[in-house]
DNA sequence: TCCACTCATAAGTCCAGGTTATGCCCTCAT
DNA sequence: ATGAGGGCATAACCTGGACTTATGAGTGGA
């Protein structure tokens, strides 16, 4: 496997057409790109670029190659926008709580658009639940929190920057993953659903929605366990949307149709009473707008 | 910015529980992924992992930093199947032909699947268009296609896997980009697009539902080429829903409804007439039902 | 014809990440 | 109590891969 400052380099120089152009941009030597994609092609078997004296291009297979790779690089800079929040900076001029769904799908996306409008601007990020976020606002140790919930916490104005669906999904095998007529909320609540444990945000909207009887099959801590069970076949499971997007697109889980069941939550923006968000905040919230 | 390794020990140390058992199934030693572990704690500035004379458990920071993690290697993992499935390799047991679309978005989700199920099957992958995927198998040179197209190719059987279809986005701040009335027919067709170049299937499928009539405000060669512009806000687009699922998921892009235009296309698996699926192609093409 | 660009090759340096060897801490079972 | 075993850390050493600089060779436009 290739490694990510390799991959970086292929895309560099799939938007370049040269590879000292590309090797330019990285920071590193002509010799050293050549070399680089020299040994991703010997190690992938295939050639990926055609080298002519007036620049580079993709192969075909370079092009199907320089896409999959793509997404791994998009991820890392997920990653990164991320990381660089999470390591913790006195001096940040952005700080921001928010509840783990929304940092673990939605932030990274929002610190990287926030990087391009405001490079210059440092952002710290804590995660933890409603209480931690309130807490940090209230005490001025954050400017901004996110939050998953049904309302606002006391002291704290707010404002939806989106809605978080839940989603009832079975792995492709999974009788309900043919089914056409939508489960009603009796259906749902008679049936047996893999789940997160009692006290978590997910779990207390679903129950909420069905008046509180949901009968797990399973139960589990996380957002991820409760992912790979379902995929894995073990039944169905009640998840964010956010959280199974991408093993919707691949098909490793089908959305059953439900109708009648109020399986929304509002994402909020969240800060003091009165602290109209202004700066870097304001940027912030700006950019999760345009959200339905 | 961490290397791949270093996440997927990671993550195999959040699965374990213990930094020696993480080490032993990646086949390194405990001192090593000691070491690389906390070099990562030093990169990132946060502690990852609290060790105890009893294993190891994920500290806050680190469950957030491994679910980021995850995605990465999830996307490495569909890399690394697509490209060893490139290589060319004559003893392949399953070689697949296939349109571009279907290799970049969809096969490499097939063959993780099918590696999982086959695992000493050696596939090899062609990309190309329809005719090229149709000589192929005419040919003998390929065990089963995948097409995206209105048909089947003379001389081929073939069974729908999948429903692609064609979604008109624009970057959140386009004035569409909150718009709840669908757009008509009449008022796409009148609309300034970014579109593929004439040619491509994309296009061709956009053309047909509209009558022939389509406006080109951009004209790129590929589809990464488009969605960059219509993220970087040019104007709106028109995509697969395959290749803008990332992105609409980040909000960098807001679908826009559309109404009375029949935007689909049919996504086929193919094979010579009279060659029953059977074996791998039969198991390759049971990953890819259960599919709308 | 020469310059400006491309890429490739060669030789040398250096460090990251691996290894082995060892020690400490804790828990559990004898 | 006491050893066995699992878990982690530290130290010393080794090695290979990836970088650098220096150079050459092909192509195309002024």
């Amino acid at each position: 496997m290739p490694d990510l400052a390799g991959l970086e380099l292929l895309l560099a120089v799939a938007r370049l057409g040269s590879l000292g152009r590309a090797a330019r941009e990285l920071g590193i030597t002509q010799p050293a790109a050549s070399g680089r994609i020299r040994s991703m092609e010997r190690l992938l078997g295939v050639a990926l670029v055609d080298r002519s004296p007036r620049g580079s291009r993709l192969t075909e297979a370079g092009a199907l190659v320089t896409d999959w790779a793509r997404r791994i690089v998009e991820a890392a800079e997920a990653f990164d926008a991320g990381a660089q929040a999470l390591r913790d900076r006195r001096d940040s001029r952005l700080r921001v709580a928010a509840s783990m769904t929304i940092a673990e799908y939605l932030l990274p996306g929002w610190l990287i658009a926030l990087r391009a409008r405001l490079p210059d601007t440092a952002v710290s990020l804590l995660a933890g639940n409603s209480a931690v976020v309130a807490g940090r606002l209230l005490a001025g140790e954050a400017d901004v929190g996110f939050v998953e919930g049904i309302g606002v916490p006391a002291g704290l104005d707010g404002a939806v920057v989106a809605q978080d669906r839940l989603v009832v999904v079975v792995a492709p095998g999974h009788a309900w993953a043919r089914r056409r007529v939508p489960l009603g909320a009796a259906e749902l609540a008679a049936s047996p659903l893999i789940l997160r444990e009692e006290g978590s945000g997910t779990r207390a909207v679903l129950e909420a929605a069905l008046g509180g009887l949901a009968r797990p099959l399973l139960e589990l801590s996380s957002t991820t366990a409760v992912k790979s069970a379902a995929v894995s076949g073990a039944g169905p499971a009640v998840l964010s949307e956010l959280a199974v997007g991408e093993e919707l697109a691949a098909r490793r889980l089908v959305r059953v149709p439900v109708d009648g069941v109020r399986l929304r939550r509002e994402l909020r923006a969240v800060w003091p009473v009165g602290h109209v968000p202004a700066g870097p905040v304001r940027e912030l919230l700006s950019l999760t707008r345009g959200v339905r």
